[in-house]
Order: structure tokens, then sequence, then C-alpha cells
DNA sequence: TTGTATGCGTTATCAA
DNA sequence: TTGATAACGCATACAA
């Protein structure tokens, strides 16, 4: 059995291949009659118009790419990656997701993609674009979204998480519960990945600034790069080595991230270092491992950021009004048991 | 600047349509003279073939469904998605996500996909179908090939994991352990999920049998209806209540999975019962949850799943023969700190 | 409101 | 090895 085309719809209805067409996207005018009989004779044929067909003579494919920097089975893209499905699905449309891990697949992606007008509209998660790729993804005619996209500029919309408000939030508390000695400990990301990676730093930074730290009592701490290959309790042993050899031991530390908090936790208690009584950790992004540590954690709400990067591509792609086109997402602190009020002993 | 078509390279290149076409594909016989001069035609013309129109013109649509029982952002789809375009991506197939959760989606899909031809395969994850829509499934010309299906004669060709392997494992271990009262705790699944729920269950069931338990000293625990609504927490709350008020206390435990073993452990202490010395805890997946827990499980990877269900797709696609067209993983056990000898007080 | 005719950018068949 | 040319299945001016 062959699948039925138009053709043979517009046969069965009695009707040209047009008004088929027509009566089965809902739109033009079509008499309530002539659709009620089309619907009838597309239902006995099973058939449905084919996409690829529709996208050729369109114009059109209702696809978006999703392009992500990292694997899709991470926690940040498989959420925003659901999150764009579900506004973008009901509509109609596709979303494909491609992934970049290393600069030569982004290199190689950015090249070809002005070719390729195989997608409507494309959205950029957590990329870090030099000026080529920008260039060749602006040479596109495609709407673009960014997703936590540092510099969004070169997006046609962007929305993102905002560390600077979350690491805020995060020094503040800390301050709050009578710590004055802070430290910030970085993950580990090997150079060639697309990641942007430094925002968080700079976020710290600026947040201990911002509340009468110093260089002096609010400490940055990092992996050296031979720690690429390290798994994170490898990472965490170098940093909390690297803390421990600090003129002053900070009584409290924010994480890059979750994983890096736990981890990090994990080896001050293997050095007999109670967490929180003698030293508070915060973490980034409130992953499920965060609430199984109990760790305090700067929350961060990816699925949200994929419906909201759903929405603009829909605003986009029908011209209608980005409220706004570039918006960020208020991080939010969520306490739990690594964070605790600098008891007496410790000042 | 409008999108350069065949027609523009094959004039800048001196060529016929025809001869771009299979130039570019790489196929049939072209001369390496003419090859070199269309593809640099080709590259001055930013050209790549649409894929609309290829797969308009071949019947070859290139893309193949990933149908999820369950949202992208769980752990289990998250993966298999990324196993399965890890395979398919390279050899340039687009992997198009589909997630069906209640059962009206799932008739509402089933009962119009025979109509659509719009990919090549389809993959079916973690799918629980009733005749009605195997038979729909069936009758579309899509290769097959299942994910975690039970009773999987209906696909092409599928991969699971062993779930008695793994439930055997566990009891196993137990016995080993000197434990002779045991216990499964069920996960609540709401009735009109796709999901398949009981397998696991039946493992146990199996395993305790094989291990000359009986229903005495092996008892199954799940929740009441009601729990629908509540929280992993409040699920655990019931289970250990069961639990709680057995004739005889179980020594030892399996959990449906790691969140319902991890909710129940933490329970279990609140309630001043130590784990593991007065009751060992196995939970199922070795999700991230599961390590920073300490959890003792049992591992199914659904990675290797998805890249697997990736090369039956492609084997399919190709007419080459697939190794075995059904097979299933075996489940590893995860040593970790909630399982431990039974002591001489506790029997 | 409906029909006619043309085009969308390829692939594939058949000749040359 | 290469070139015409007819599909592929639909959308859309334009006409009726």
């Amino acid at each position: 059995m062959t699948r039925a085309t138009i053709a043979d719809v517009a046969k069965l209805a009695g009707v040209s291949q047009a008004t088929v067409s027509r009566a089965l996207r809902g739109v033009d005018k079509v008499s309530p009659a002539t659709r009620a009989k089309v619907e009838r004779a597309a239902d006995r044929l099973n058939f449905t118009l084919s996409k690829n067909a529709s996208s050729l003579a369109s114009g059109k494919t209702m696809r978006v790419i999703l392009l992500c920097a990292g694997k899709l089975n991470e926690w940040f893209n498989a959420n925003v990656l659901q999150g764009v499905y579900e506004i973008l699905e009901p509509e109609g449309y596709d979303v494909s997701p491609s992934v970049i891990v290393d600069k030569k697949e982004a290199e190689r992606y950015f090249a070809q993609l002005p070719k390729n007008r195989n997608a409507d509209a494309i959205v950029i998660s957590s990329f870090q674009l030099d000026e080529t790729a920008r260039a060749q993804l602006r040479s596109t005619d495609m709407p673009t979204v960014g997703v936590n996209t540092p510099a969004a500029s070169f997006c046609d919309a962007a929305i993102g998480i905002d560390n600077f408000d979350g690491m805020s939030k995060a020094v503040r508390l800390l301050t709050s519960l009578g710590h004055t000695r802070i430290a910030f400990l970085g993950d580990y990301i090997p150079d060639d990945m697309v990641y942007d990676t430094s925002q968080r730093m700079e976020a710290f930074l600026k947040a201990a600034n911002d509340n009468g730290y110093d260089t002096g009592n609010a400490t940055i701490i990092s992996a050296d790069k031979h720690g690429a290959t390290l798994s994170k309790d490898g990472l965490a042993a170098q940093l909390v080595a690297k803390l421990l050899s600090l003129p002053t031991m900070p009584t409290a530390i924010c994480a890059e991230t979750d994983q890096v908090a736990i981890a990090v936790a994990k080896e001050l208690r293997k050095q007999r270092l109670r967490v929180p009584e003698d030293i508070s950790v915060i973490g980034f992004d409130d992953t499920d491992i965060a609430q199984v540590a109990d760790l305090t954690t700067i929350r961060q709400d990816p699925l949200e950021l994929g419906r909201n990067a759903g929405r603009k591509v829909l605003a986009l792609l029908r011209g209608q009004p980005l409220d706004p086109a570039y918006e960020s997402q208020e991080a939010s602190l969520i306490l739990r048991g690594t964070t605790v009020r600098l008891s007496a002993e410790g000042r």
C-alpha cells in the first residue's frame, strides 16, 4: 500500500488539490462543507501532508535547531531541550538537537551553517562564539536565540541566568552569617571546550567587591591545567589542597557548580574538617545531587530557560514583538545544610 | 543574497545538475576532475544540498524519530537520546525526539503515525504499547527498534536492560551477606502513564524464589493509589510505614529505583534506623544521585542502550544483518555504603 | 470560495 | 562518465 498523496485525497473528495491543501492546513477561506468533505477523504485514505514536500514548497522547514555546547545527557542541556520542545512541539515544529563539544567541531559546524537552510530558527545554548562564527551565524537568515550565551548581542533574542545576581546572593548570605573570609572554587574546563567558563568567577569577584571584601579575604582558587584529566574527586583534592595551604583559611566557599561543591565537601570531610561547622559550602545550579547532598546552592532553572527560548523563537518566527528581547532569569538561593552561622571560635 | 541552488553550481562548474548531484553526494561514477571542479564551485557559492529537496526526491528523509515515554530531561531518556544521536548523527541522520507521557497522547500519536512518513525509522524507548498501537506501528513501513520495551516482538530489533539479571544479583548479594528476610519497594507510577512498571517487581520475585525465599521472607511493598500526588518523600514515608508495620521486619530491601531507595533510606534514618547497620538498601539504575548518596545499586547504562539502538537502526536501514536482533544488557552491581553483612544481633 | 498552473531543489531514469 | 528530463508532494499566485 503506497502512501496516499494530496492528489488522491482531492480525487476522492471531488475537489482540487489546492482546496485539499487549504482545508487540511486550516487556513484561507474554505467552506465548512468542503472542509468536512476533505477531512473525511483524508481520513479514509489515512493521509497527512508530507512535511518534506510542504517545506520545499513553502520554504518553511518547520524545524528548529537546538545547538548545545555539550552532550544531551547533561543536566543543563537536557532541561533546555525539554523546555524548547514543550513550547515548539505543540506549534508543529520539530526540534532537532545538535551537539558540539570542542572548538574543532564548532568551527566545522559554523563554517557550513550559512549554506544550510534546513531549519527556520536556531537556539544556541551555552556557547561562546568567536567573531568568525558570529559572522557566519549572522549571514544565515535564521532567527537566533541564545541561552546562557554571554555577550549575546549577536542573537536576535537571548535569555540567561543571572550569575551576578546569584553570586551576589550567595556572598550576602555568607556575610549575613558572619563570615568574613570567603573563597571561590572554580571548575576545570579544558581549553578547547566551547563553554563560557569565566562568568561565575567574575560574578563572585564583583559580589565580593560590592560587599566590602578585598583580595585579602576573598580568594579565587582554580585548578591547574594538568588537572585536565582529573575526575571531580581529583579536582576536589587539588582545590582543597590549595585551600588548606592558604595563609588564612576562609570559613566559607562558593563553588562554581554543585558537582564541585559536593566533591569539595567530601574532600574537606576526609581532611577532618566539618561542613558546615568549620567551613560553609555553597554550590551552583541546584541539580538533583544538590538535594541529596543537602547542599546549599543557587538555583537556576534551565527547563524554564528552554521554554522561554522556545517562546522567543515563536515570536521571532511570527514577527511578533518579543517582550524583552534580552532577559535574564533571577537566581534563587536554596538554603540547605552546608551553610551555617559562623561560630565564635571560627572568627 | 538568496540561497544558491544546484543549478547555480552546475552553471558555474560548467556541468549538468545531475553531475553536481552525483559529485556532491560522492556516489556513482564521476571523474575526479569534474568532482573537484564541482566541489570548488559549490564552495564558492557556499552551497550545500537541501535536505528537504533531497528527501522529497529520494524518498529518504534522513531522519529518525526517538519516541520517549517521559520527558527529555529525565535521566534515562536524555541518555538514550545522546546515545542514539552519537551513532546516527555522523551518518547524516537527524534525530527528532518526541515525548509521550500519558495514554491519551500515545493514542493520538499512534493513530496518526501510519499516515506520516516523515522519518526513516523510529526508536521507541520504555514504552508499553497496546495491541492497537502495535498494529498501527507495524502498518508503517518504518523499521522499529525498541529500548527497554517489554515483549518487544513487535519491533524489528530491541535492546533492553536485564532486570531479571539485575535483581538476581541484588538478591544473591543480600543472601551472601547473611540476610534472610528481604523486601522490594515499588515506585509509584500513575495509571495513565505509558511506562512499563511491573518488570522489576516480577524480577525480584523470581530472584527471591530462585534463591530459596518464599512469601514469608520476601515481601513486596508498593504504594497505594492515593499516593499519586505524593512527592518521593511522601512516597517513602508511606513505604516505610508499611515496612515497619510488617509482622517481622526485613533486614534488607531492594528499591525499584535509586530515587526511591534514597528517599526510603532518608526516611528510615529519620525513624532512627541505621542504614546499613539495621537495614541494607539497594537501589536500581546508578544515576548521579546514587553515587552522592553512597548507595549500593544495580547499574544500567542507558547511554550504551541508546548507542546500541542507533547501531541497530543503521543496520536495519541498510539491510545489514543485525548481530542479534534482540539483546539485553547485563546489569552490574555497584557496591557502596548502604549494604553490609548482617550482624549477629540482627538475625 | 474554489480551481489552474507553476515552482520549490533535488534525485533518478534513460540516453548519449 | 555525463546530460536531459521527468518525477517527488505540496503551496501559492492568479484567475474564475
